[in-house]
Order: structure tokens, then sequence, then C-alpha cells
DNA sequence: AATACGGGGGT
DNA sequence: ACCCCAGTATT
């Protein structure tokens, strides 16, 4: 066997750094035998077919653990397999997906299982290659996939995979750079199909590397070394540098939106718009709403245009939501309008129970849409 | 190479 | 406040 060693690694990622004088083997045994007693229990790892790990993976994307495990659930008995997801309206599969984020993930996993029905018969593909073809999977998902439920000897690098190899070489890239991240996935496909010859199981070492990742060599804090399996030859912990590694380039701040909503209301119905195909929150349900700061007149004014009859108007408490690029500062009003008013085409005007249980709104409404909720319940 | 795209939890 | 999260698509 190719005698691999460590230094290659660094070499290959990033051409910067350190040399680490010890072989790769043991990396890797380590790192597995650590996962042997440190594995989580998760819903999706009992059994890891590939639709469960497509569904949760793509749920994981840019989300946590702990978010993803009610979703994960609710979706799996909902839609449990690639035939009921091609299948699935739009309305449904956004509600099952909703407070959850990123909407274009479910809307492209519905596309996905569309095209899998019909490329591949319904069975999810088990390369890279034929993986990377399908919406919403990209480099990360596609190597998870083909690792975890198909044990094929390819990456997945993901945030976790990226800090703990910048940390164990002390390599101090910018992690934000595209080119960092394909070289770390070029060097450790390498290594990977060296070393399956060797002792490496590509479903665990890739799940171990990520576990390691969230429950030991962590994102916000400080990590726990005395636990990793690597402690005695982390480079950035004898070097001291677990402060300074990984670098990341911070994002640039947000821009702030005022927003006028309202709550458009009579005895038992409510008004809701469903939000453009493309865009933030695409394809969503919102509660009326308009740029801008709108006085108490203006408000009823465009109450009004929108085909409603206003009977009484009052201003609710202010509210804000944060995206990722954007900050809204919501000012809203509550309006009780006639009940045979009759809004423009484009507005739904349903029972408030029906609207909670058939469309999903975004957590961006919550300070208003929770209300309507508890009316509800009681 | 940048930017859009959610929402929530940690420090 | 700021960071980050089992990232991807688009520009």
């Amino acid at each position: 066997m190719v005698d691999l060693r460590f230094r290659d690694i660094v070499r290959f990622s990033c051409g910067c750094n350190m040399v680490a004088d010890f072989e790769l083997k043991k990396l890797v045994k380590p790192l597995q035998d650590w996962f042997d007693g440190h594995a989580r229990v998760l819903p999706w790892r009992d059994d890891p077919k590939a639709y469960k790990v497509w569904i949760s993976e793509i749920m994981l994307q840019q989300t946590r653990v702990e978010a993803v495990k009610p979703y994960f659930a609710r979706f799996m008995e909902a839609l449990p397999d690639v035939e009921a997801l091609a299948a699935c309206p739009e309305d449904r599969y956004l509600k099952l997906w909703e407070g959850l984020g990123y909407y274009n993930r479910v809307r492209n996993l519905h596309a996905a299982a569309e095209q899998i029905m019909e490329q591949y018969g319904g069975t999810i593909p088990d390369t890279v290659e034929e993986l990377l073809r399908l919406k919403g999977i990209g480099s990360y998902t596609a190597g998870a996939i083909a690792s975890i439920a198909y044990n094929r000897p390819v990456p997945a690098v993901d945030g976790n995979v990226l800090r703990v190899i910048s940390r164990v070489c002390a390599d101090d890239s910018d992690i934000m750079k595209q080119s960092v991240r394909s070289a770390m996935e070029r060097s450790l496909q390498a290594m990977m199909e060296t070393e399956v010859t060797n002792g490496l199981i590509p479903r665990k070492f890739n799940q171990a590397l990520m576990e390691l990742g969230a429950m030991v060599c962590v994102p916000n804090g400080a990590p726990h070394c005395p636990e990793c399996p690597w402690y005695g030859f982390c480079e950035a912990r004898l070097q001291d540098k677990i402060d300074t590694i990984p670098v990341k380039t911070r994002a640039k701040a947000r821009r702030i939106e005022e927003r006028t909503v309202f709550v458009i209301r009579d005895g038992e119905h409510v008004a809701l718009r469903k939000r453009p195909a493309k865009g933030l929150l695409a394809g969503l349900y919102e509660l009326l709403n308009v740029s801008g700061i709108l006085e108490q007149q203006e408000a009823l004014e465009y109450v009004k245009n929108q085909g409603f009859s206003p009977i009484r108007i009052q201003a609710l408490a202010p509210a804000r939501h944060i995206f990722s690029h954007v900050e809204w500062h919501m000012h809203a009003y509550v309006v009780l309008v006639e009940e045979t008013t009759a809004p423009k085409e484009n507005i739904l005007f349903t029972e408030a129970q029906k609207a909670v249980e058939n469309y999903a709104v975004p957590s961006a409404f919550s300070a208003y849409w929770n209300a309507i909720k508890m009316e509800i319940k009681e």
C-alpha cells in the first residue's frame, strides 16, 4: 500500500504550512474507534438507506441537528419514499418545511425526486457524478450520500470537516475560500481511496469527522481537547493556535428594511398572500405587508385598496426578524374588516384555522402569526 | 469570487 | 453584538 503521510494532505490542501510527521493511519483508526464509542444515536443513523440519508442531509444543511429532528420524523412519516415526495404538491411540502428555513431546499428536493423517478426508476443513484446532477445536491451532499448510504470512499467536506482538518494540521488558510474546500476534498479523496484497503470505513470515517466537529472540536467556544482522539497530535493544540484556527473572513453586514404588516381579520377569517415563486421565502404565505412605515391613515387606505372594508384599526407592537442578509423592522396594524369584504384576487381570506393548518407561514411573522395560532387552540 | 437564501442557538 | 450551523444555486 502507498504510505501516504499526513504532510501530503497538508501540501495537497493548501500548500502552506504545517508538516506533521506521522502516518495517516494514526488519524483514521483513533477517529473511527472514538466514533464507535461516542456516536450519538440519531434518527437517520439507525437505518442508513439512501432516502433517509438524502432527506436528513438536505435538512442538515446550515441547520443544527436538534432543529432537524422533529422535521425529519414528520417528513418521513408524511413522505416515506421518493415516489411520495415526487407526487407531493408544493403547499404540502412547504408546510412540512415550515420554520426550517432555506425553502429552496425542499423545492429542490421535490424536483430531484421527480428526476429520480424519471431517470432512475425511483432509486437514488450511488455515484457522486450522478448525485451531483440532482437539484439541491452539491459537493458535500453528494459525498455524504455516496459514503454514508453506499459506503463509497468519497469525502463529505462540510463546516465541521473544514474546521477539524484545519486544526489538526494547523492550517491557516481561509476556509471561506472555495479553493481551500476543493483542495481539502481532493486530498481527502486521495487518502480515502488508499486507506479504504487498510481499515478505513467510508460511512464511519466521514460521520466520525463530522461528529468530532460537532461534539469535540466545536464551532462556538473552546474545543474539548482532553476528550479528543487526536489530542496527542493536533498541531493547532501543540502550537497553541486553537483560538486562531480555523481562519474565516467575516460576512458583510446586513441591511435593514422597514416594513408595515397588516393583520386583516373579521370574526373568523384572516388575510394571507402567497409570495412570489423566486427570492426570499419563495412560495410561502404571508400576512399582507409593504415596504416602509405607514401611518394609520395610510394603512387604512392600503387595506381599502386591497378590496377590504375596514371597520377598526389598531397599532400592534413593533417586531423584528433577522435573516442572513436582511433585517426586517416590522410595524404592524390589526384591522377588523366587514365579513362581506371582497379582497383582490391574489389574497386569500380564509378561516384562521384552515390557514394555520394548510399554509406555510415563515417565522418572520411569528410575532403576529402566533397570536392567530393561540386563538385557534382555544 | 460574491451574494442570496432562514432560523435559531451559543457566547 | 457576533458567530455558526452535516451548503447550494445564481450572478
